[in-house]
DNA sequence: ACCAAATACTTGGACGTCAAAGTATTCGGA
DNA sequence: TCCGAATACTTTGACGTCCAAGTATTTGGT
């Protein structure tokens, strides 16, 4: 399974050969799409057992933090950063499961709430424990690195708008 | 759609006061994932003109940099660390549009090459010069925290296994 | 008060990914 | 030589994501 060699190192080396410009902007993409692959299959291995995945762990996990442990669908979006399509696919998916009620908006009947049920705050604190155990996916990374890592991608996120 | 803050920063803050955990841990792991979106939605964005997507134009590319401009499927996976399946979706879609075409290996017939065409060829330098001219998608990010981004994450695949 | 525009969510469709099973072929040890 | 194991690819199916369109409701300007 294992390369004998880089498979990023290899492609930038063919990058510059090639003449093909922007080779270190290729290599940081390239980087963070395995990056991604290596911790999305981590994670969901890791929350498998808890039947969970990232997505459904965050929404569980963005409730628990509210005062009510309730939010509009929208500002669960919001929060989470994706598309409101995928968060009525999650939601009903915990809903299914018992995780997450929804709840209609008292005075504003365009707005449905998810609320969290007691089986989702217990199931988003047995996530998080199996995430904790894992450190995340991001394991074999040291704590410098970490912080470097979260840095230059938070220089990455204030420019395409995440935040103001 | 730009929230007032920084919702990385809020998550964390709120798992610090969970006292769940590995905040810096799930910090990267959250950074990275967010990180991935930015530059898949640039990345798809920039070639979607050029009707490819970025597996597309990773095949391509990759096909392009070998002497005879053909791989066989099995090569192809290893190489962009996707799975065999996913090749063949791949393939096929490229196959359809006539940038590459399938050929039988010689002596092994379980294998099959995928082989560019001149097509595919002159897609592959049109998908990447469209890919540097948005800096593949870390535009916003400066040098300094791209290299930092590579090491970061050199660090984690090779903790991963992606190579010897 | 009215009605077009904005907002909130859901639905349906196109894709992409992976896992598992299926088919074909080759390899390797008894 | 034979046959089980390994290899290479495809197929099928479950998911997840986004976009575009559709429905319902509320806003806001006249």
């Amino acid at each position: 399974m294992a390369l004998e060699f880089d498979p990023i190192e290899e492609a930038a080396e063919n990058w510059r050969s090639a003449g093909w410009g922007a080779v270190d902007a290729m290599t940081a993409a390239t980087s963070i799409t395995r990056a991604h692959q290596i911790l999305t299959g981590r994670i969901d291995a890791a929350l498998a057992p808890v039947s969970l995945n990232f997505s459904r762990f965050e929404v569980l996990a963005l409730l628990s933090f509210t005062k009510e442990g309730r939010l509009p669908l929208g500002k669960v979006g919001d929060r989470l950063q994706v598309h409101p399509a995928s968060v009525t696919n999650t939601v009903n998916r915990l809903e299914a499961d018992g995780y997450v009620r929804r709840e209609p908006h008292p005075t504003d009947r365009r707005t449905t709430f998810a609320v969290l049920t007691a089986a989702g705050r217990r199931r988003a604190e047995r996530g998080a424990a199996a995430l904790a155990d894992i450190d995340f996916g991001v394991a074999g990374m040291g704590g410098r690195s970490r912080a470097a890592t979260n840095k230059a991608i938070h220089e990455l996120r204030s420019a395409a708008g995440d935040f103001v």
